[in-house]
DNA sequence: GCACATAAACCGTCCAGACGGTACAGTCAA
DNA sequence: TTGACTGTACCGTCTGGACGGTTTATGTGC
């Protein structure tokens, strides 16, 4: 099938990460987001009838994308009868190099009404405590989750205090940690 | 001595902290400051001559507080004999705790012009790397600054995902983990 | 000890522009 | 025809900042 073409919704939630990443969240306007994303103002307020909607919106597809995308490293795990933890580590190394900007919708959210991260923080939070629990060292898994926590920081405010060249070694090890959880 | 009054534009920006802890860095407006200090506007406005000043001030409060700290904890560790990570992370969780919104500055200058951070990346990449860089591994390292600073975002997110019971038994399995580092 | 000067610290108001949001008439492909 | 927009005009509010005025602290000469 061909990439078809993504849905003027999306698009403009894209353009709204894009504006947080690069200006900041105070420059997360209405009028910023039609531009950025070559729709018109009142085409944004159609998809979104406000701005908190469209803060909500942002932050509803990270959940979701996190989501899935736990969900499928775990699938994996079970099928590949590997620890869940490893594969869930890996997945979030390997977007965090590609799509920095997607705990941009926290920044957003956060800047604006920290009360939408609510129900983030408690999915996040149980599914987090339910990861440590299921392995047999649930301090030593906290830790480690901590740590990719570190990651999604640095990335998120640009804060890359981690050499390029102890980049893989970074991952590698984390990932080995993560293994040896299980041992 | 007794306990001298804190200086007015320390006040300020304690006030700054404060409202962007409770309110988010998009209602950090100078009025909102003003009021939370109990300065009128025109107070603010002579401490910082426009908003980037207070924003920059916030910055390097943080910088300098931070900075001094970990100096103490390596001059701590130096003439006690002991690892000096294990110090340095022994004073950033006994501080987490009390002063939550200590990085709020962080959140409030990324919003409002993300340059700001620049000083600050590079002070905090450089002090970093070299405290992996004197330990016999650095990688290990490396993943332990990263729990810390994952152990930051929780805070600043209020995404304490980290159940309290959980957190004394994290705090010694990382300072212990620190002390390994050295064997 | 006191009048006075000077500057630092701070107050309160005003204004221009930005922003969120509304309204509505028009376009255009399916 | 309908749903998905565009474009423009407009309104009320908020915000940064300029500005002029006022109080408070610190000398200084007598």
């Amino acid at each position: 099938m061909p990439p078809n073409k993504p849905s003027t919704r999306d698009t403009i939630l894209d353009a709204a990460e894009t504006v947080v990443a690069r200006d900041g969240s105070r420059r997360l306007t209405i009028d910023a987001v039609a531009a950025e994303a070559s729709v018109s103002k009142g085409g944004v307020l159609y998809h979104f009838p406000n701005k908190i909607a469209l803060l909500t919106g942002m932050v509803e597809r990270m959940m979701s994308e996190i989501g899935d995308e736990i969900a499928r490293a775990e699938t994996r795990a079970r099928d590949a009868g590997k620890p869940p933890l490893v594969e869930v580590f890996a997945s979030m190394f390997d977007r965090s190099e590609s799509q920095n900007g997607l705990s941009t919708a926290l920044l957003a959210a956060s800047a604006e009404h920290p009360e939408l991260l609510d129900p983030a923080r408690e999915i996040l939070s149980t599914t987090f405590q339910r990861l440590a629990e299921e392995t047999p060292d649930p301090v030593a898994a906290h830790i480690l989750m901590l740590a990719m926590d570190g990651l999604k920081l640095s990335v998120l405010l640009d804060f890359n205090h981690i050499p390029d060249h102890q980049f893989q070694p970074i991952r590698d090890r984390l990932l080995s940690m993560a293994r040896e959880l299980y041992a």
